[in-house]
DNA sequence: AATGAATGAGAATTCATTCAT
DNA sequence: TATGAATGAATTCTCATTCAT
């Protein structure tokens, strides 16, 4: 893994065209998934020939593997912009509930893509995007987690990395419940038809949950009682 | 939707040969995904002609969905009997996150053909499966947490169903993480490479996290600063 | 090596079709070579689909590799019948060339397909294919050449292994002298542009050629002067 | 044919370059042949632009065939250099086997690219390269022939072209035993394993078996019985 | 009911050659 | 003269599906 998964010839190119190659590709893949995309189609509504494609990429899985990158790219940058600012935690996971709910028509092909490598089952290469797609979140998290508990905005019975883990497992649900068809659907079984008209309701009612899960420890439960 | 998906003649064959059908179907699109999946040799290795497959199946599709359909209903047999028991919530929750964790090889193909299909963007079916198996678990979790609201083990001030649908979350994630390598790479680097070496911190740290979030309103926020 | 090269379903094919299918094939590559020819063509001359000659053999290699074997096969049988009476050395050895002159089309195919082998370089397939082919030559000179050495039909001062590799050597320029365009061509440029016009001059050369180097020893030559 | 193979740019071009792009051409030729050669990798590791090959040559064959006549000289100049002294006719021949067995890897891509030509069938092409080659040695060996009968060192009932030709017969089967893959194992099988360990065992059979070839006449056989 | 031979459209990939610069 | 980006026809191989027996 950690190889380069273009050849030099993409790297000359026009930023243009490359910026318009990875686009189509991430395109088609988030619409038909690695298997039924087909690279003659991209290369096509790419506007260049099968062959120029050849000699951009090696395989078809590579340009896939590229066009991942650049969305994983581009969704990391999504995160970062979102917390970038010094607020306290809640303030955070609000600011971050809300990005995902306007998740554009282009980031939600991003992920759709990472529903895509969801299913891959290389080894190497499964560990290899793992690594470097969570490890992104993971570190962003476990940043202000540690912050806020230091600070106190966060119990402190809690195991940091398994608490980083839940946090994410809800935002990441979330993400897919606003781009996945079927994701969607799931979320309208569970909170109703119209979740999709009531941004502040879905807003408040996840961190409602986070903020006590956040808050409380077992102490306090029993002091409660 | 909601059409039948095999011809008659299967449905009069053999109940052992149905069976030994739909799991090597099970196999084979749980390993390869469906694109990769060869129906000619999942014919071959349930023992049957490609011809008579055919005579069951009307296309690989339909296949497919039945596997997948039988798949559904064991895993609902699971839930079924975890929760079967007159349990407090936290109980049912442990109880839920061990089955989970002991996932057999077995179960661990219905979860990975289960996330298979979250990659489906066909509208109709899409719906009609995400009706259909998140129904069931929905439709276990309100029961029980409206019970549990109605007795106070849950606080009053949430939306059951916004409720279930973070719990669903949680358990969903961690199932993939017991079975489907993306997400098993994704729980390491989160919690660390040795988490699957742990199930009782799991446990714990999860129910850890449920408790809080179940436990405490706005109101006792207040109280408690 | 020594792997079957064909599928079961080309041995359970029938014969005539099986007959059609090598043929054609031992057409197409001894006319273009194995890097020319195109297994759709084949296909499509032998009067079958693409997919089923997939289905009778794994890759255009093993097609080639079925093809050669039946040519070697033909070949070997017409040095059998032809060596098979019990003459003397030279009588053979007439009878020998006068079969390569009278080389039908047919076999003129298989020698062809010869000389391709010849340009082979994957070790393996090289050391297996040499010694399939050139063992049944050498081990029918070897045995006629122990005899006749026996017998004083031939000097004994020679060494056996290294005799028949010369015999066969001028045997095997003279079968592609017959068969392959530029060893044509390079006869006539040797021997004169009507040297396939005068079959009997070509036969009586060689075994003058051939009657001297069998019989005399050095002792002879001495001798001699 | 006897036309000129390659565009005036290219006798224009500097003499170190003709060299690199020959020389490069040999090589990727005699590993691969002809079909199997990449004329793009060609120019790339010859150190030029592929539109600069193809400012120098019209088609990927033309580029083959000036390879191919430079080979040609280059193994014509060995066989005079090593021809050129006043030697009698067996000395010739055995000095024709040591070069044979001293093949440079040099060398040994010539005898591959001829070997390569072998296949070819376009007629005008076979014959033009049939002559131009076949004639170099066929002269070369007819001289001395004529030579040596005229001074009684060979026997005169012999027709000389065709002495020429069983002659070349033998060395070209050596060389090409030396040099190509196949040949080589098939010398192996004849002439035992360890036959590429023992050039002057080599060397002294062949010169036995041509000796007697040279020198008895038919007359010669009748006296000495 | 059951077989499995047969089909052929479709997809990935290669490479000789052209052409604008 | 020199470049190398660009082309696209051609080829191998796959597999869902059909159909004669």
């Amino acid at each position: 893994m950690e190889q380069k998964h273009c050849k030099p010839a993409f790297e000359r190119a026009d930023p243009a065209r490359r910026e318009t190659v990875l686009q189509t590709g991430i395109n088609e893949f988030s619409q038909h998934g690695f298997e039924n995309a087909n690279i003659n189609v991209i290369a096509k509504n790419a506007g260049i020939s099968i062959g120029l494609m050849y000699k951009y990429f090696e395989t078809k899985e590579d340009l896939f593997i590229l066009c991942l990158e650049q969305a994983i790219e581009e969704l990391n940058q999504v995160i970062e912009s979102v917390l970038q600012s010094d607020d306290k935690i809640l303030v955070r996971a609000e600011k971050l509930i809300r990005a995902i709910q306007q998740t554009s028509g282009k980031e939600s092909r991003y992920v759709k893509l990472y529903n895509e490598i969801t299913k891959m089952s290389d080894e190497d290469k499964v560990r290899y995007y793992a690594e470097k797609i969570e490890g992104i979140s993971y570190r962003a998290y476990a940043g202000f987690l540690e912050r806020a508990k230091e600070e106190g905005d966060v119990r402190d019975d809690l195991d940091e990395r398994f608490f980083a883990f839940f946090f994410d497992s809800l935002l990441m649900t979330l993400q897919f419940s606003y781009t996945c068809d079927y994701y969607r659907e799931r979320f309208k079984v569970y909170c109703g038809d119209d979740v999709f008209d009531n941004d502040e309701k879905v807003v408040e009612e996840l961190l409602k949950f986070l903020e006590s899960a956040f808050t409380f420890s077992r102490g306090d439960i029993q002091k409660l009682h």
